[in-house]
DNA sequence: GATGGTAGAATTGTATACAAAGTACAAAAT
DNA sequence: ATTTTGTACTTTGTATACAATTCTACCATC
């Protein structure tokens, strides 16, 4: 009587979505560098498919931000400027505050409690010394935040925003000396919430972008 | 001595961006409803290109959020709920008070001539009546002092919040009973930004979207 | 040596062809 | 009368062909 016959029917992916994936992912890990052409042909070659679904891929990820047009001359992965990174990080501490400024008011007991166990698994995964493990931990720390202001659209708009900047997040994560700090933080800024203290949530959230900030742009000055 | 060599050497338009701006107009003006298919052939025919500028043109505008795509079964204009609506506007007034802020400290003395002018240009155009006219004067003016931020990256998603929200705000403009009150809320703006007063600025920017959204939900709710 | 022009290759932009899936509707079955 | 099913027709997804533009390299000219 359940839904149990609810099996994937919908697994069908358009060719498109699965280039778009493929290419997104390259360049988030750094596989396609900033600067570097996308051409149609080559991808198309290399990864099995026509030009068209490489097309389609290749403009969705211009409108992410990810990779510049020029008409008639092709695309390249896109660089981001350090100006560029500031305007991201501006945007971000505007919504993050607002964000846990919402999570304060609308935040459900379902909520709270799954907030708790991401903190829990923060710190978790901090001890495994994992990179990749405390970034996706990180993630679903956050998530469960925005997540709480029950707002789609802002959800969709900070992941967008998060993604801009996911290469020089990781490096951040990477640097152990950041690790016992992120875990105060997010400390701080989970009982703001628990406790529903509008003003400590927003400050903490804003801290925290700021201090990722500094990380950021100081990486970014040793770089040359 | 000037740049008199400035001509338009970049006349060129792909089709693809022909089109998506024909149909985004189309959209925006209410042209193509909520709900309405868009079918490749069709449109195609239609403008008088192939079927390739027509996708392209549509995949962009999907990511724009103007239309909704289903895997193998086409695209419909973008029906936007009552909670999208509020998640928009919501949004919109994290990022609109927080640019209301930044431009205390930012904007420069040209951008405060240029907002005084914007200003006086609103006041004039609601004297003509046209809502098209205040329309255009009222987004002038706002972007003003959303460029005085400095931040593009702040000043593409507003502007694409702003799109989503065009054909409500246009009925809001038209309705004749706001008109004064604009004006006064966009007076009370400007004061506070050329004073530099920062609170009075981001409350102004807060009460400024609280307002418009009232009227626009109020809309929506008569609409039935 | 620098400049400019030209042929050819490479690349993107657009159109079209073909395949696969979805839709609509009428006939058949219950 | 309602549901099922078969079939013709649309429509989208992908591949490919062709056109237009840009890039590159080389040669001629100054």
């Amino acid at each position: 009587m359940t839904d149990q016959f609810e099996l994937n029917m919908d697994e069908y992916l358009p060719l498109r979505e699965v280039v778009f994936k493929t290419l997104r992912k390259a360049i988030l890990t750094g596989e396609l560098k900033p600067g570097e052409r996308l051409m149609e042909i080559h991808l198309a070659k290399k990864i099995g498919v026509s030009r068209t679904p490489i097309r389609e891929a290749i403009h969705k990820l211009e409108q992410e931000g990810l990779v510049t047009m020029m008409p008639r001359r092709g695309a390249i992965v896109a660089e981001i400027s350090e100006k560029g990174l500031r305007d991201v990080l501006e945007v971000r501490r505007a919504l993050d505050t607002f964000c846990a400024e919402l999570a304060c008011e609308r935040i459900s007991e379902e909520e709270k409690e799954a907030l708790r166990a991401a903190c829990i698994d923060f710190e978790e995964a901090v001890k495994t010394g994992d990179a990749t493990v405390i970034a996706k931990a990180d993630v679903a720390f956050h998530d469960i935040i925005i997540g709480a202001t029950g707002n789609e659209r802002m959800v969709m708009m900070i992941n967008n925003l998060a993604e801009q900047m996911y290469r020089y997040r990781f490096e951040y994560i990477k640097d152990v000396s950041n690790r016992e700090r992120l875990i105060k933080e997010h400390r701080v800024l989970m009982d703001a919430i628990l406790k529903e203290n509008v003003i400590g949530a927003r400050d903490a959230a804003r801290e925290h972008i700021d201090n990722q900030e500094k990380s950021i742009l100081m990486q970014i000055h040793l770089e040359d």
